[in-house]
DNA sequence: GACGCTTGCTACTAAAAAAGTAGCGAGGTA
DNA sequence: TACCTCGCTACTTTTTTAGTAGCAAGCGTC
């Protein structure tokens, strides 16, 4: 599939308009983990396959792409690692973590 | 697929942290556009339709149906809409929106 | 300089998910 | 009765992801 680019028509939005990219973007498969994992530190190819539990070699190679072309991680000295943008997108979504707890908290006792 | 239910093994966690099991649900194709959307308002099912272009209604069940079961939309007066969870949800990656404009003006000037 | 080890991938096939399209049954309206 | 719209289901095709094997390059050892 094409890369989400904000401008060209992607997923939910035949104008590109780039939350609609960003949605798209995030919305593959191990997009939101990879960028999740990167957050706990830079990490080598092989160490971040061993984060994501589970995740193939080739879809993460893809997946790295990706977030490489739309600049929101690199390569460090260290490994794959958080952009500046990349780092600035995580601040947003970090408050997920203890969301979901309460979440699954919610779903518990309400079943 | 099965639910990405707190718990249970899902995408990414074995023993399945909510974390993951949000992260999984979130990164399924049009989950987060659904709930961007619903966040304009409740919708009836061909009003979800025309909002997400392109979507099949196959799929926009599926999500539906899942985003019900777990408790972030419900059906409501005017359709389906958000519930008091997935209104706290979309509370956390409303500054998505913002985000993206930025993101995507920096991909443009630095290319 | 041949050895064994790790790393970053590529290549390939099988399975699963999503796209795309037709249309049904229920309900309202005229 | 005829004609809408609505919420979907059923089905086929296309695309994505999973799963697995293994190669080429770089290191350290002896």
């Amino acid at each position: 599939m094409a890369l989400p680019t904000p401008g060209l028509p992607v997923r939910g939005s035949a104008t590109g308009k780039p939350i609609m990219a960003l949605l798209d973007l995030l919305g593959r498969t191990w997009s939101l983990a990879v960028i999740w994992q990167l957050n706990q530190g830079p990490a080598t190819f092989r160490e971040l396959q061993k984060r994501c539990e589970k995740i193939s070699p080739s879809l993460l190679n893809k997946r790295l792409k990706e977030l490489k072309s739309l600049q929101l991680i690199d390569i460090q000295e260290q490994g794959y690692g958080l952009t500046q943008q990349g780092q600035s997108l995580f601040k947003i979504i970090a408050p997920l973590g203890l969301w979901s707890d309460q979440w699954a908290l919610h779903l518990q006792t309400d079943n």
